[in-house]
DNA sequence: CACTAAACGAGACGGTACGTCGAGTCTTGGA
DNA sequence: TCCAAGACTCGACGTACCGTCTCGTTTAGTG
């Protein structure tokens, strides 16, 4: 957990409140229920009503801590998705990018790309909802590659003046450009070509 | 228009129908309401009740002409959105391709960038409206560019062995990627950079 | 035929009128289908719409010469009900009625009397149809009873002082109750018993 | 309230429900604006959402607890009419006969009786609703003057081989004939005259 | 024999209301 | 204080008919 403008912010010194404690029981299960329509159905199809019936649970008790669908299903994805592609320790940048947009692709092409795009989808209306999906699938990620990139530029195998955010956006650009227009799968052959392909600009 | 799943898909032979024909006034009608509507505010708030409401006109007289908002909103843009972004003639396919991804960024960066977005995020959940988006709007224009790209493997500018589509995808790619998740603006500065940046995977 | 309001209201002189006649076969072809529909289910649940389909007729064809459902309906039965109960001739007046009145209660006891019953409500809000219907099918009955009741004052077996009107309601008002309140069915018995029970009022 | 197939049929023994209870506030609501309604214009042409708008309640809140606007109809006016024509405590069974008949014919002039009516015609498609007003207007009367009868019956006024049922419909069935055929008003002179006369069948 | 005029089928039109769904809020009693 | 249950207002959904309105096509009588 720990998304901004939902549930689980809270700081290192909660202050002790009264009453009733949240119920992690309900908690889980809104979860699971949520986690469970969305792989059966577009995040679009499903609503909070359904999410409560399918949970056992009050509406209310899901308005109480999340602001939106859409910031639930940020916490669901979180709770339910491995660890986190973590970037290989290769001894070039440029490999350890490749590798590592490679498992990108291959993570998009399933559910989860799915409903990556689907989150997007949904956040376009909104720029609140839309940074609160950068924060926690995007920032993060940038920052990492961001580093490998910077690595490359120490160590020599990429250009000095690189402009590194424009780097990232041509290197990730054409993924989320499949994922999200499909016009073309993210399949196997692509994730053999791109990275190639794409860090000969930055070179 | 010309839209599939839509209204007007007559062949050259119409069969000379009986009964009263279809109004022109009230097609524009909606279109326009469509129009303002959008331009006011996110495709998400609009509802059909509203487009009727504006135009004057049956909700009925929609619904049997489009099968979704959706598609109703794709024919509304390409009623509305001026002729189109052509490639300018120039001597390098490389000159030519910069040219028109600057003219890209910018026309993405207004309300039509805007639009766009929103009617890809509307269209995630239902490949058929996808699909008749992609028709409308990513196909036409991919074509172009891969002629283009092509004259420029012909002259010599580009690599004999290019993988054309993922070419398009590099070029494009980071185009799409901050139009929907909008971490770096599509600004003046972006567009200077990014072609010569992105064409540099390619020669 | 011959409703007033209704389809057929030529007076002796017709006017000689220039132009395609009306076409008797789509008048045919509506009154069937609307009697199949009135036999197949309720009159609230039969529309114009429905009506034009099943006929095979354009809805303007009958709004053309109906003005009203109701009125429609009215010209159907006319149309399909067997000529008409008339009085048999009896030796006494009182026998006469008790026939009549015999042959009314079966004949409400069917698709008649529910058809009937079905207008009667169909025409409350609107005292132009009820006063239709009465034309069509309570007037000339009542006529005929009175008829009859007169000459039955005339040959001694009623009482001089009666009041016609009032008798024909206590005679006949318990038919139209039980058909319109469904109490109590319009059954064999009831047939046997109500008439002698009913005319011993008016002795 | 009370009226089986709406929203009443509680028993003695709630079963204490969990929940938000229903708001005593808008049921008041919703019978106050269909009573409104009702006074001004006729049955048909009033709608659902009409009652929803005038009483400022959702749709939703009025279709939870009538399945109809029958339901909804009949259980305002019980609602709304004063107490009921109690039978007046005569001598004779005749006599209180014939007073309650007067009062009924009187009532039945005005609105009361153009509601009845139109409540009758509007259940005349579908037998639960018949039912449902017979048990609310019908029956409750109709064994009240049964009674009254059966006590004529003991103490000598009427005959010992009554049929009551028929009797009752004889007594009653001119009233419910004027009611809804409207050939002739339920006036004055009818009040004064019917009684007398129909009760001759009885004796 | 053309011309006129009305009726015809088809079906689109602006409306109104339908009955349903879900949103987000509120109000109970019990934990 | 939290929770489930569930009622609340509100707004939109997509559908069904209403009664009206063009269309192009018959089908008479008239000129």
């Amino acid at each position: 957990m720990g998304t901004e403008a939902t549930s689980k912010n809270i700081g290192p010194e909660e202050p002790k409140k009264a009453g009733r404690p949240r119920s992690e029981e309900s908690t889980q299960a809104i979860l699971d229920a949520t986690w469970a329509l969305m792989l059966d159905k577009p995040l679009q199809d499903i609503s909070i009503e359904a999410i409560a019936k399918v949970s056992g649970v009050g509406k209310a008790t899901i308005y109480r801590w999340w602001p939106s669908k859409c910031a639930l299903v940020i916490d669901t994805i979180i709770d339910k998705v491995p660890p986190e592609l973590e970037f290989p320790e290769c001894q070039s940048a440029a490999e350890s990018i490749k590798k590592q947009m490679q498992a990108l692709i291959k993570a998009f092409a399933g559910d989860y790309g799915r409903i990556l795009g689907e989150i997007i989808a949904e956040s376009q209306a909104c720029p609140e909802r839309l940074e609160n999906f950068r924060k926690n699938f995007i920032y993060k990620r940038r920052e990492t590659v961001k580093a490998i990139i910077e690595k490359g530029i120490r160590n020599g195998e990429f250009s000095k003046c690189l402009d590194i955010d424009l780097a990232v956006d041509v290197l990730y650009g054409a993924i989320f450009y499949r994922l999200l227009v499909k016009h073309l799968p993210l399949d196997q052959a692509f994730a053999e070509q791109l990275p190639e392909f794409a860090l000969k600009a930055i070179k």
